[in-house]
DNA sequence: CAGTCTCG
DNA sequence: GAAT
């Protein structure tokens, strides 16, 4: 048996290597795996602050994931539109302050994918429990769209969804695991993408739920 | 407008 | 591609 179909038969999946998911977009496998508590630890301490709750789209349709945001401003959805607001439209306080732990690791991530010096001051947490999904979309809300978009997958696997500049462009299907991070910018930076319908399931840490931390630069 | 939806 |  040849070293690299040993893993067919051994009980350990076999290894997850960096994957160039398009141009300036990596996935990092399990980037995130060992500061899981820490990060889990911030991300409840925002949502004591800041609940999660489901945003209306411009056109009135209720968003299925549950989201909150942590940093300067937060992204919000309502029959207005999308905005980067500095206030939490449920509360009227400031959004809760990025936690070192997710700015730290953001920073880190981005930079082991070859960009350096990413300061993100929005962090977009979303929920998603089984069946919910996140349509095709272009994150283009930020002033700042020269900084890439590094998100973080925590939880249940979801199927991310990876398009290109225009909306019909060839989707490609990326599983993402827990611990697991992708960053995307440069020429991708605003490449259509999103989240299939989350599969049943419980997973041993975060149980029937998936968390995905989202940062960006947005001014 | 459209981070949703449905039809073909 | 329509919708709100």
């Amino acid at each position: 048996m040849s070293a690299t179909t040993a893993f067919l038969f051994d009980d350990a999946p076999p290894p997850r290597e960096r994957q160039a998911l398009g141009p300036g977009a990596l996935l990092l496998p399990g980037f995130a795996l060992d500061r899981v508590e820490p990060l889990l630890q911030a991300v409840e301490a925002v949502q004591q602050q800041a609940p999660l709750r489901h945003l209306v789209t411009p056109g009135g349709l209720r968003m299925s994931v549950a989201m909150t945001n942590c940093g300067h401003v937060g992204w919000v959805s309502d029959r207005s539109g999308y905005r980067y607001d500095p206030l939490d439209p449920q509360s009227g306080r400031p959004w809760p302050a990025m936690p070192p732990a997710l700015q730290t690791l953001a920073a880190d991530a981005a930079r082991a994918a070859g960009y350096d010096g990413f300061a993100p001051d929005a962090c977009l947490i979303n929920q998603y429990l089984p069946g919910t999904r996140l349509s095709l979309h272009q994150d283009r809300d930020e002033r700042d769209q020269g900084a890439p978009i590094v998100s973080v997958s925590l939880g249940l696997p979801a199927v991310f969804l990876f398009g290109g500049a225009q909306r019909g462009d060839r989707v490609a299907r990326h599983a993402l695991f827990h611990g697991d991070v992708v960053v995307w910018g440069g020429a991708s930076r605003l490449y259509f993408h999103g989240i299939a319908p989350l599969k049943e399931g419980s997973h041993p840490v975060l149980g029937e739920r998936r968390l995905n931390l989202t940062f960006r630069k947005a001014r």
